[in-house]
RNA sequence: UGGCCCAUCGUCUAAUGGCAGGACAACCGGUUUUGGUCCGGUCGGUCGGGGUUCGAAUCCCUGUGGGCCAGCCA
């Protein structure tokens, strides 16, 4: 795998020792087939597992007992399997019934879960909105014993549905919905095809996942954004019920695509709309039909890898996943000729019943694979259609009438007439071809082009089905009917030649200048050659051709943002925090700091204690706001390893000269990590300013006489490689240069042709 | 309207606070018995406004835009 945040955190978490070994999960919805939406969550956690020698648990989430399909448990392991995975245990949520049953008591014992008896209709009334807090149940504060009993009952199957519920005791107003006393159990009078009629109550995700994580011990749980909100009742419910080391959930940005549908909800009735022929037809976004279709799982493995894991929402680009595929199979596809669309011709000089064979490579001369098989070549030979041309566009380099053609690894031809039937209709071609020709180009003669071609009396019919994608439009919608194209498949009947008769009936071939195809594996083997078009070679011919598929459509990019101006932060204090803000002004804070202290309390208190301690109001708060509100984010001020008068004696080694901004982060560092007060840290570490000219010189001539090249391209105008020069200044002398000092010294030594005698 | 998350070439993605780079696409050229491949080149970007800093894509504030959350789905 490339790296990206996930596998950068992991390698500080090994670094730290945190780890001795990495536990990933997969954990489908047993519903559905996977698809290409899927293959990054695979991808990312099988890699993952894999870059550090751990392993994968393939769980499948079957906790609603309505919705799970033992069907697509098996397409899902082939799947993944087919991907290049494999995983240490097979399991399931409903593996762990008993043992979260178990833990849904206990939290009822403790006091952090209580049977609730509200209707649905009430629950949601209850649960508020978005922008309002909800309102606590009647049933809330009902003794854990009274939900013991009721828990069990229910879970005996003595309650109709939706009776009662068990929920997490949380907080009813929590800005996140999620933790608004979260649902943990429902009834569901349904058998489980796991376990059975044994449950009428059954888990649900948001419990269920993060405590089968933390039973398996996995160390990594990696999901899709969309469950970001989820984590806090992940983290609520693990350290309520788990010792570390503990799980923990990180969430990365799945995979989109345009022109294709895949959520489930529409994926499903479109695999069972007869628009297509099911799960895994080859136009289907499915991992199934991409097999089907002939793409390998290389290909879809590097397409991942290449996009990269992040968190931001994006479109993944089609065009790179073509590439992906297009780049594995021309290294690995043997080419052999193919017509789909014959045309009939007829050499009139070539003796009737001779056939050669002729020696052809599968492997063009890039391609470093070889090998080569016969060529039957006769009289009568099928060209592809779309090959010939009456009136040729302007650049044509195929046949047309009179015009000279090569024939792929055989001879040159003209064309000397066109036969038609009584309707005019196109039949067949008269054309001769040069004897002299085969392997070599007469002299004097510049032919523009070379077409495929089979001999046809040794000719394979066959039928090849070209796909197109399915849908036109970039977000199509339901009602899917409309949406869909009717040229989304074009089953054609022609002929392949007759070498593929011995191959494997998983070669994938490159038929030249078609594509790239294979045998359809469902459709071949008894009713004759039926092969699949895995995908179209790259094209740069465009004239009467294929039309471009640039869509109109598409939106432009990214909208620019109005030119903004930021509203007056003094508006938005109150009363009382205008009068802070007054007082703040007065000790001559810029507007905008002044008007931030005055409205975080927390920070403002941490700022005054310092001033108490010593250094100048302006500086202190430039610092309090600019450096320690990012540290405030993360720890409370109050469980700071330091306290304000460290923190203003650092202020006051800046304002001082003592140590240069730079430095000072460096100590600021040094005492979030505990490592002591300013002046030690600083003593110990020898973080004093550089601030002598004449040493910080020879580092600087040093500098420049190490990087002679640099200076050179910094002359001819790249004036940005100032930063670098100041970087490797600064490496030098372990940040401890003054940095106005050594920039004015560096300008003044760059600008002019240095020393005589250099260069 | 509350909370959380995200924002870099057309697209995807890099860049311990120190040279904004790569890939795909597009375009131009070269090689070619595939209008393929390969090779060379061109075009093109840090969402806006303030601030901190010698230096900001990166840190702080703010605006804008987008995503997610009000299932007894996952």
């Amino acid at each position: 795998m490339r790296p990206n945040f996930i596998t950068k955190l992991i390698d500080g978490e090994i670094a730290a020792g945190l780890h001795s070994e990495i536990v990933t999960r997969f954990p489908p919805d047993p519903n559905g087939f996977l698809h290409i939406g899927h293959a990054m969550a695979v991808c990312l956690n099988f890699g993952v597992a894999r870059d550090y020698g751990g392993y994968v648990n393939l769980r499948f989430d079957d906790t609603n007992p309505t919705t799970a399909d033992p069907v697509c448990v098996e397409a899902i392991q082939e799947d993944i399997r087919w991907l290049g995975y494999s995983w240490k245990n097979v399991l399931f949520a409903s593996d762990y019934f008993d043992e979260l049953y178990a833990m849904a008591v206990r939290l009822i014992e403790v006091g952090k879960a209580y049977v609730d008896s509200l209707s649905e209709e009430e629950i949601r009334e209850y649960r508020g909105t978005v922008t309002e807090p909800g309102r606590e149940s009647p049933y809330r504060s009902r003794s854990a014993a009274e939900s013991l009993e009721l828990f069990d009952r229910m879970r005996r199957g003595e309650f109709a549905e939706g009776a009662h519920v068990l929920r997490a005791k949380i907080d009813m107003a929590s800005p996140n919905m999620i933790m608004r006393d979260p649902i943990l159990y429902r009834i569901l009078h349904e058998p489980h095809y796991r376990t059975g009629d044994r449950w009428h109550v059954y888990p649900m995700y948001d419990f269920a996942h993060p405590l089968s994580d933390a039973i398996e011990g996995v160390t990594h749980s990696l999901c899709s954004l969309e469950f970001e909100n989820n984590r806090e009742i992940y983290d609520w419910l693990v350290d309520e019920l788990f010792e570390p080391p503990r799980p923990h959930q990180y969430e990365f940005a799945r995979l989109n695509f345009e022109h294709a549908v895949m959520s489930k909800r529409l994926l499903t009735p479109l695999a069972k709309s007869g628009l297509v022929e099911g799960w895994d037809d080859p136009r289907m976004p499915t991992l199934a039909a991409l097999r089907r279709r002939g793409v390998t799982p290389a290909a879809i493995r590097e397409f991942v890898d290449r996009l990269g894991v992040t968190k931001t929402n994006s479109v993944a680009d089609l065009g790179l996943l073509e590439y992906t595929i297009r780049d594995d199979l021309n290294r690995h596809a043997p080419r052999v000729l193919a017509v789909t669309r014959p045309l009939r011709a007829v050499l009139s000089n070539y003796p009737g019943g001779k056939v050669e064979r002729l020696a052809a490579p599968y492997w063009p001369p890039d391609v470093p694979n070889r090998g080569s098989r016969e060529l039957p070549f006769a009289r009568e030979l099928y060209l592809e259609r779309d090959d010939f041309s009456e009136d040729p566009p302007p650049g044509w380099r195929r046949l047309s009438p009179g015009a000279e053609v090569r024939l792929r690894h055989a001879y040159l031809i003209r064309c000397d007439e066109v036969v038609r039937d009584e309707e005019g209709e196109l039949l067949e071609l008269r054309c001769s071809y040069d004897p002299d020709s085969l392997g070599v180009n007469p002299p004097g003669r510049r032919i523009a082009g070379a077409i495929h071609w089979l001999a046809a009396p040794s000719a394979l019919p066959a039928e090849f089905r070209l796909y197109d994608r399915l849908f036109r439009v970039p977000s199509p919608d339901p009602p899917l009917g409309g949406d869909a194209s009717r040229e989304s498949l074009t089953v054609c009947h022609g002929f392949v030649e007759p070498s593929v008769a011995h191959d494997s009936a998983e070669t994938r071939y490159q038929f030249e200048r078609l594509g790239y195809f294979w045998r359809d594996p469902k459709s071949s083997a008894p009713v004759g050659l039926v092969f699949n078009r895995i995908i179209t070679l790259r094209s740069s011919w465009n004239a009467g051709g294929e039309v471009r598929r640039d869509d109109p459509t598409k939106s432009g990019g990214a909208q620019a943002s109005p030119p903004g101006e930021a509203p007056d932060p003094v508006a938005a204090l109150t009363a009382e925090q205008r009068a802070s803000f007054e007082r703040y002004s007065a000790l001559e804070l810029s507007r905008n700091e002044a008007a931030l202290l005055a409205g975080n309390s927390d920070l403002a208190n941490f700022f005054e204690e310092a001033l108490a301690h010593q250094g100048s109001p302006a500086s202190l708060a430039n610092w309090v706001v600019n450096e320690l509100l990012r540290v405030a984010k993360v720890i409370p001020l109050s469980e700071l390893p330091f306290g304000p008068a460290e923190f203003a004696r650092l202020v006051a080694l800046v304002d001082d000269n003592a140590l240069s901004s730079r430095a000072a982060k460096e100590v600021l560092k040094g005492m979030l990590a505990g490592e002591g007060d300013p002046d030690a840290i600083v003593a110990a570490r020898g973080f004093t300013q550089v601030s002598d000219a004449s040493a910080l010189e020879s580092v600087i001539t040093r500098v420049l006489e190490a990087n002679p090249e640099k200076v050179e391209v910094f002359r001819q105008g790249k004036t940005g490689l100032l930063g670098f020069f100041m970087g490797q200044v600064m490496r030098e002398t372990g940040g401890k240069a003054n940095p106005q000092l050594t920039r004015g010294i560096l300008e003044a030594k760059l600008r002019r042709p240095a020393t005589p005698g250099d260069r």
